[in-house]
DNA sequence: ATTATATAAAACCATTTGGTTTCATGTCAA
DNA sequence: TTGACATGAAACCAAATGGTTTTATATAAT
């Protein structure tokens, strides 16, 4: 879905530390811009601009609410990374380490 | 182990499209630096500063053998990424997929 | 009505990136 | 030993990246 010939993809995306940094806190939920630059030594304009770049990517949308622009995590387009990693997988036999990880973590059943 | 304070790291080196095809083209096994060029629209000093790159991120190791360098995959470092994206398994309930493919893929064990 | 808050948009800037061309060096083959 | 092959290294370059400051606009609060 969505549009055509986006100029940044998930891989650069994720690339900067800065833009990780930012989907990570933006796992504890939805959050506008100032508070999200509040945790960074930079100002809100850079700051708007990696969420234009994660925007971009759709690992982040924003809906306008008052004065304020929230944002939100979308870890959707993190399965294209994923799946290209799985190629690698069998160059270093670790799937044992995939099966305990997923035998350690419950898996909770959407209900 | 190896040294400290790379310039590129796994998220850099994987963020350029020609360093993902190189590491696509090694896992297919060791390849000097002209035989990897021949496969892309770009001179060889290009090839070998991508190949530089992926030196830093350890993503590739090179040997000399005669007059030629030849490189091949080291795929370790991967596990960094895939344990970044580890972290967003719980935001789009997936881990029955993962668990999927731990299944349908035979675990080879180190013999 | 006025002021403070939250963002948007534009112009600007230094550094990094991804490529090139050129020249030098080591190795293999005839 | 002469030439072809494979690479290394350096200088150069345009465009992209990651930041800044400034100016404008919409909303909220007093």
């Amino acid at each position: 879905m969505s549009s055509s010939a986006e100029k940044y993809d998930v891989f650069q995306a994720v690339a900067d530390p800065t833009r990780r940094k930012v989907l990570q806190l933006l796992a504890g939920g939805e959050l506008p811009i100032s508070a999200i630059t509040s945790h960074f030594p930079m100002s809100r304009t850079a700051i708007a601009k990696h969420l234009h770049i994660l925007s971009e990517a759709e690992l982040v949308s924003g809906r306008k609410v008052g004065r304020e622009k929230r944002f939100r995590l979308q870890p959707e387009p993190l399965n294209e990374l994923k799946e290209w990693l799985s190629f690698y997988d069998r160059f270093w036999d670790n799937k044992l380490s995939i099966l305990k990880h997923v035998v350690e973590n419950p898996v909770k059943v959407k209900e």
